[in-house]
RNA sequence: GCCGGGAUAGCUCAGUGGUAGAGCAGCUGAUUCGUAAUCAGCAGGCCGUGGGUUCAAAUCCCAUUCCCGGCUCCA
């Protein structure tokens, strides 16, 4: 058969039944090296197996690439595993995947592992991979396979058979080791150059916390060590950002034992940059059509067993008794929206409706899951309801996306999109839930909008589009999300009185654009690393002294420039100007602004933008004008404008 | 909530059973200096908390709180 090879510029005549593995000789040497399986219409193949007959055109993949990596570090997996059973016979093996950068594979032992078991467990897969074990695929029925794995002992791979659905499954060998396993592989183990066993952790069985914990071992595996190396400080990099820390750094929060935890305390300048936010948010939504409303934070439980929170989100809530009644602490903040609503007669002519409310909730999480302000047992979510006429919904839906669009883009995230769908535990019927499935799924149809879906991860009122950002560490957190709901209107026996003059009633949708404001923070400061756009940083400029002969000038600077609205500190302690730069630039200062005898003399100020470049000397009114330009700027795409001053 | 690791000065960390240490920050003094660290002195500690073992505990054991990394769950 005549078989074309991309990469290689004549057809080559192959025989049937020949080895992928043949095929390298047709490359260069150190080409050749490279090549760890061939693809074929979307199918990946080990160098082990024949040409696929029909097959026409083949791809090679190289370890370097995205696919070369996943099959290194799948491989990689293996060969953990081989020397864990070496190690400790007893272990018995579960699944192992590729992960984004790395691997796991999970083992139920008799005792967690220790990072001392790391150490050995790495050395002895660096013997398997000085061994140059190959890798051998075979198939065999499912009755074969099962008899194998039970005279092995490895009881999790019989359940893992019996749940496939081919007749035929697929082994892997290398050494003294075999897994049940789709693959493919790498050609050999000796393949395996660059590897790092990173950490060990508890795992369920099936990611189901009522099934057994497994020992789940983490590590990481590249074409190079070079690549390895980079991987590694890139991860070093990436700590450095960590809110938490410059959370600390630079002054914005802080956690406390005695308060308890998941509870942040918010410092002058984190608390200012809660505000910034808050303020732009409030007037944005004024802009959009949104109403500012405010709602109590303690609310009857009869009103939360109306609302289906007490059947669904019960163990979630805090509860409290005053004078004898018994108050849920408000978990989400739709409850006295639906009060507001209800509070008059509304015409079909009001819709929609627009309830928005910086809303201040708690919530029992867990403590395992704490982590800094992207989770935390108190927030604040700039949340609103839209109630709207069934046949306005699309509409609505559709403006909640341009604003998490325009919303995104002012802060220069990259963002994921997923719907979710009808959880198990869930209120309401299947027809209203597949209406609101369809609303949500048409409105990011018809805005032409990539999106997942989540099955079964939706609200227990309804479904959702969530929009994902990223931290640091590349975690992904739920931020935005619109949820449609045609429960709670009826439950609350929400009406509208339509034109035919009969009450009809309204859908709702719940909505939030930043998602929680401590969460946002604590994303948004991982994404600016800390150094805020000017028109958001707590502190915008600082002037300097450069002796104490500036110090009455500097204090009149200062003055000036608190009086144009900027937020503007001064340093005038007795230090070289090094220092004080050094500190400014630590603090992420977006302007420094100098004054030595120059500059009184002409009456401004030197300016030194925060990455160390030096604008020279300026009057006050163009240092204001500048700041003001700055702050300006990230809001000139998208058609919104906003400033906060003093 | 579950599995593992951790907690020493405001911060970063050293200290393997025998008198708690360093750097930075702080305070005081000197220095008056041009774009990422001036020098000197001083002060700073219930070694997370509670129990135990021991002649003696930061150090060993138990419990507990909080933090970190995962799992499950979520804005």
């Amino acid at each position: 058969m005549l078989l074309e090879i991309e990469g290689l510029q004549d057809k080559i005549e192959v025989e049937e039944g020949a080895l992928l593995g043949s095929l390298l000789a047709y490359f260069p040497k150190k080409r050749a090296k490279e090549i760890v399986a061939f693809s074929w219409e979307n199918k990946v193949y080990d160098l082990c197996r024949e040409v696929p007959k029909e097959c026409k055109k083949l791809i090679p993949v190289f370890l370097n690439e995205p696919l070369g990596l996943k099959i290194l570090r799948h491989s990689a997996a293996h060969i953990m595993a081989e020397a864990v059973k070496k190690l400790f016979p007893s272990a018995k093996v579960t699944i192992g995947p590729d992960i984004e950068n790395g691997f796991y594979y999970d083992f139920d032992y008799e005792r967690p592992f220790t990072p001392e078991d790391l150490e050995k467990i790495e050395q002895e897969m660096a013997r398997s991979v000085a061994a140059n074990h190959p890798f051998v695929r075979e198939e065999l029925s499912k009755e074969e396979a099962k008899k194998l794995f039970l005279k092995l002992n490895e009881t999790y791979k019989l359940e893992i058979i019996d749940e496939l659905g081919e007749e035929t499954v697929s082994i892997y060998r290398h050494g003294d080791f075999v897994d049940l396993c789709r693959g493919p592989h790498l050609p050999s183990t000796g393949y395996l150059k660059a590897f790092k066993l990173t950490s060990v952790a508890g795992a369920y069985w099936r990611g189901d916390e009522n099934k057994p914990m497994l020992q789940r071992i983490y590590g990481t595996a590249f074409a190079s060590e070079k690549d390895l190396k980079k991987y590694l400080a890139q991860l070093e990099e990436a700590k450095k950002r960590d809110h938490r820390k410059l959370g600390a750094q630079l002054d914005l929060f802080s956690f406390s034992e005695e308060a308890g935890p998941g509870m942040p305390i918010f410092h002058p300048k984190g608390a200012l940059l809660r505000a910034i936010l808050e303020d732009f948010e409030i007037k944005e939504h004024l802009r959009r059509g949104y109403e500012v409303v405010r709602g109590p934070r303690l609310l009857r439980q009869e009103l939360w067993k109306r609302s289906g929170h007490y059947d669904n989100y019960r163990e979630n809530m805090y509860f409290t008794e005053i004078d004898g009644q018994v108050y849920g602490l408000k978990p989400m903040n739709c409850l006295s929206h639906m009060l507001i609503y209800k509070s008059k007669l509304r015409s079909y002519r009001d819709l929609p409706l627009r309830f928005f409310e910086l809303g201040t909730v708690n919530r029992h999480e867990k403590s395992g899951v704490l982590h800094g302000l992207l989770r935390v047992r108190q927030f604040t979510q700039d949340d609103a309801h839209i109630l709207c006429r069934p046949d306005q919904l699309q509409e609505e839906i559709v403006g909640v996306l341009n604003f998490v669009r325009d919303v995104m883009k002012l802060f220069g995230f990259e963002y994921e999109l997923e719907i979710s769908t009808r959880p198990e535990k869930s209120i309401g019927s299947d027809e209203d839930w597949d209406r609101a499935t369809t609303a949500l799924t048409q409105a990011l149809e018809s805005l032409e909008l990539k999106y997942d879906i989540c099955p079964g991860e939706g609200a227990f009122y309804g479904p959702k589009i969530d929009v994902k950002l990223k931290d640091a560490l590349g975690r992904k957190w739920q931020c935005s999300t619109i949820q449609c709901d045609f429960t709670l209107p009826e439950r609350f026996d929400l009406t509208y009185i339509g034109e035919d003059g009969e009450k009809h009633r309204p859908v709702m949708l719940h909505r939030v654009i930043l998602g929680a404001i401590e969460r946002f923070l604590g994303v948004l400061i991982e994404h600016y690393a800390g150094a805020f756009p000017t028109w958001l940083a707590p502190v915008q400029a600082r002037i300097l002294t450069i002796t104490d002969a500036q110090n009455e000038y500097v204090e009149n600077c200062y003055k000036v420039l608190r009086q144009a609205g900027l937020r503007v500190e001064k340093d005038l302690r007795n230090e070289k100007l090094g220092y004080k730069v050094r500190e400014a630039q630590l603090e992420k200062i977006p302007y420094v602004l100098v004054a030595g005898e120059k500059e009184v003399e002409a009456g401004g100020l030197n300016v030194r933008l925060r990455g160390g470049k030096n604008m020279g000397l300026k009057s006050l009114e163009e240092i204001v004008d500048i700041i003001y330009q700055d702050m300006d700027e990230p809001f000139k795409q998208g058609g919104m404008s906003y400033r906060y001053l003093y």
